[in-house]
DNA sequence: CTCAAATATATCGCTTGCCGATATATAAAA
DNA sequence: TTTTATATATCGGCAAGCGATATATTTGAG
């Protein structure tokens, strides 16, 4: 009962990172890497660094998030909060996603019951 | 309440096309139209000729399925049926993607809520 | 009967997202 | 002191999905 590999793991969630870096800073401003750790530990999706600065900095581009580096322990981090385009983006996505992600799983797992309980010979 | 336009909701599911496919063909054997059409009707996610025979033709180099020219009312088609593999990767997709997709709106729903109850003042 | 629309499959080039590798710097721990 | 963890960033490569386009058949409307 095997799994997925990295990489089809990966692809499954290749456009969802947004949402999911989204969906953590609705809590309250957090920096890149506090990002990286509390995705990886509340999806176990691991984002990895080269696709989270740049996706970070896209979302800036977009007006979803603004960023200002300050230092509240002595080290300078770049801190992210949620605009009110990005909670707007995000209720639209998520609602959006919630939707689609029960009519997918309508399609799904049918299916697996289906190949499961009915192997075919070949 | 706007929803996603067609972009970033292809975006949100990149990477489970594969799945979908494999799930209509848990039923019996399809061809490419038709499995376009019940995609869309059972997911409401519309796969695009321009991906979806690509898609098919990499299914059926990887094994996954196997394809034969049939006419069964006059018309030839390219009917598509699951392979012993097929079954397998389909089983063990499935199940992963289902997982994955729960712990996603586990992050991804409370978020949702405190988006839509607390909304920033930015 | 004719012409338009739907059905059916296919390919090409473009864009974009994610990653591995790499670089740089600071702070904590050994 | 030296290693490890923290922290941000960029670059080139790869692959997926798409729009556009091509081609052919079949159905339906007028």
């Amino acid at each position: 009962m095997n799994g997925l590999n990295d990489k089809s793991r990966r692809d499954l969630f290749r456009g969802s990172l947004d949402v999911m870096v989204l969906a953590v800073l609705a809590d309250g401003k957090q920096y890149g890497y506090s990002i990286q750790k509390r995705v990886k530990e509340a999806s176990g999706q691991m984002i990895k660094a080269g696709s989270l600065y740049p996706l970070l900095h896209r979302l800036e581009a977009d007006g979803l998030v603004k960023a200002t580096w300050e230092s509240d322990t002595g080290r300078d981090r770049k801190w992210y909060t949620l605009t009110a385009a990005g909670q707007r983006q995000l209720k639209a996505t998520a609602a959006d996603w919630q939707a689609a992600f029960a009519r997918m799983s309508a399609l799904v797992l049918p299916a697996l019951r289906q190949v499961t309980h009915h192997p075919a010979t070949d």
